[in-house]
DNA sequence: CGGCAAACGTAACCAAGGTTAATGTCATGA
DNA sequence: TCATGACATTAACCTTGGTTACGTTTGCCG
């Protein structure tokens, strides 16, 4: 199986063999780490650029009243910021939500790449925007969208990233969250969770399980959740 | 009055004499245009890069309900993405809130400067990490705080960000938000806001009247809103 | 000056979602 | 086997903030 961080900037330019074998030899130091370690933590300084291989992440900050709010899922291709080595120290944490496999890049040498690369460069601006783009939608999410509209929109999100990373097959696909994971990601209690995803479960339109979602019925999902997937930028952009 | 462009680039990195000129150059297209003047609509092809001089802008996106969602607040010295020309299309409007004098730079010579500066491309690369932190700031806000915690946080947030720019004496600024704005920038309606503007009023914590702020109890503020400063890394982050 | 439009201010009522707490399920490991 | 702990489920109750509706202020323009 080939490297999820180059197929995923594969998809973003079209880079050329040599690319690859730079991008390639770059992630050779590999980890298995398991769930529930941290990456990075707020106040480290940043050193390097970890990149998801495996398994999945999240970032999130913590509030002074013990609330915590998730600000990103990684999968597979997924990869830290590039561009802190300009700030002194993160302002966020990020942990492994399963069992995951972590490149670690040297960011000196991630830099020589952008300086050097053209085309590598290119698939990163790519990628910074369809971050941008992702956190934009949690915020429409949060602010304009009511705790069902919430989920559905959450889960459409994380089911097109898979599809379009090749591991999502039909309507079904591995999405790790717990309820309360889920709950610290669109803002709501872990018992209004449970009471949106019974209701979607009772209105046949998705179910979520045992880290498993599937969905039942696509159409009316995406209409629930006024979803549009064009800032994700795949190849497969629409549900049904 | 020198350009609050270049100023801007200038508190991220330490730019060259050379440089200062050729930023300074690139911004010799200027309009002036009247305040609701939109500058991007979501669909359009992304065309220059626009840079705001004086004057308020805000980014937003429609929900098919009607609803509107703020994502981010543009001052002077703000400037509209650099690498959206990978994009067929924006994702969302931008519109001006005040008067304003905006740039606008030809894309092809940002590219030009990007690749032949690399002191302008770190300056480019810091502020888009601030931006970023500022989307991060947003999903906190919206997902782990109650509206007055909210409001606070935002007053917080463009408080500082005008200290930096220098347009903030004292306790007091411009802030040309209606409470309709500053309702679908916090995710509230305008009537809760309305309440928790009195409140904070009765609090003597500060007043938001007639577009100008004025923090009455700095710390207090800070305190409600649980503000830290560190993700806009300007040169004074902190109230109180 | 008068009339109009925007924005502000308030009150009464209501619903979405938070809180608390009890109970159930299931995998793990001694 | 039983204890443990993490997660899911549910119910009763309460708070925050949304809804609707209307009055007031302000600034602008004919």
């Amino acid at each position: 199986m080939s490297n999820a961080f180059v197929e995923r900037l594969r998809g973003y330019a079209p880079l050329s063999d040599a690319d690859v074998a730079l991008l390639t030899k770059s992630c050779r130091t590999v980890r298995d780490v398991p769930a529930g370690h941290h990456l990075i933590r707020e106040g480290d300084p940043p050193d390097p650029v970890f990149v998801m291989l495996e398994g999945w992440a999240f970032g999130y900050k913590m509030l002074p009243d013990g609330g915590r709010q998730i600000l990103a899922f990684l999968m597979p291709g997924d990869f830290c910021d590039i561009h802190i080595e300009v700030l002194k120290e993160m302002d966020h944490n990020i942990v492994t939500l399963t069992e995951a496999k972590i490149a670690s890049l040297p960011r000196a040498e991630m830099e020589a790449l952008v300086d050097a690369r053209p085309t590598i460069t290119h698939a990163f601006w790519w990628s910074q925007l369809v971050n941008q783009g992702v956190l934009r939608a949690w915020i429409v999410n949060m602010g304009r969208r009511k705790s069902e509209e919430r989920v559905a929109h959450l889960m459409c999100e994380l089911y097109i990233r898979m599809r379009n990373i090749g591991l999502a097959s039909g309507d079904q696909c591995e999405i790790p969250l717990t309820q309360i994971v889920l709950a610290d990601a669109v803002g709501l209690t872990p018992v209004h969770v449970n009471r949106v995803l019974k209701k979607l479960r009772l209105a046949k339109v998705m179910e979520l399980k045992a880290g498993s979602l599937n969905i039942i019925d696509p159409v009316k999902l995406a209409q629930i959740a006024g979803f549009d997937g064009n800032y994700l930028h795949g190849r497969l952009q629409k549900v049904g």
